[in-house]
DNA sequence: CTTGACCTTGAAGTTAACTTTAAGGTTATG
DNA sequence: CATAACCTTAAAGTTAACTTCAAGGTCAAG
């Protein structure tokens, strides 16, 4: 079977080899076998756990939760824990799109109000953002 | 007219006095004027401006912006750099419920998926996270 | 046999927006 | 007049997720 150097690796994966090192400290990665000079030999799927790892981040999980999923797929663990750290992160996104999407209607509103022309005083915006509530 | 200490602007804005400071420094909030013995004393409207910052960073404008926005009002500026300011503000929530609401739908479905039984090895969830796009 | 492209480690720097710590001076209260 | 509760400054620490730097060892090409 093939093996990478550090490298390699990260043109595999597109992750930089201080971030695999970095990721190997963090225990997202394990520490992979060494050559005589004590170079880093990766194995091919050390190019999917990364992959995994960039995924996981786009879905907006933290290194902290990729690493508990890391364990759990590597101690292959208990499906339902798996679900809950899905479920929290959906969660969480469900309150970002819910508290965004307040600002949003706001500032698109109060944007529609302000001409753009004019001095700064009695400018809508800034008397939206000044606005108690 | 009524002054404070740095500590009773505090109480009122609910603003850290130390972060009251960190503001004067980052320029957010003008120097005050000071007594005899060098304490801070603030006029009133201080406390109008710490919650103009308060719902500005509400709203998801940087330290950056917020002063932006400050310095307009404190020149009198063009409310048209306003305007842009905010326009950019509204793009960058938008661009955020966007891909916040792609990764809502993706991940819900894969969750429906998931009984949330049985071993990590075939989950879902994992298995969506680790294809590739 | 030297040059350049790799690899090693550990430590420090980055960004944002503060907070905490250290080491003191001031003021109000009992 | 002592003590607690304020205030002052500058500097360092916090968090996340790396990146950059420093100082060096290794390896392939010419």
């Amino acid at each position: 079977m093939k093996t990478f150097n550090i490298g390699e690796l990260s043109n595999q994966s597109g992750v930089a080899s201080h971030a695999i090192r970095f990721y190997e400290r963090e225990n997202l990665m394990p520490e992979p076998a060494r050559t005589q000079s004590n170079y880093r030999r990766y194995p091919e799927d050390a190019v999917a756990r990364l992959q995994f790892i960039i995924h996981a981040k786009q879905w907006g999980f933290t290194l902290d939760e990729i690493r508990e999923l890391l364990m759990l797929q590597d101690a292959n663990g208990d499906r339902a824990e798996a679900k809950r750290i899905a479920s929290e992160q959906l969660e969480k996104i469900r309150h970002q799109i819910q508290s965004l999407s307040r600002i949003e209607a706001v500032l698109s509103k109060t944007l529609e109000e302000c001409s753009g022309e004019g001095p700064m005083d009695g400018c809508p915006i800034v008397e939206a953002i000044a606005q108690e509530r």
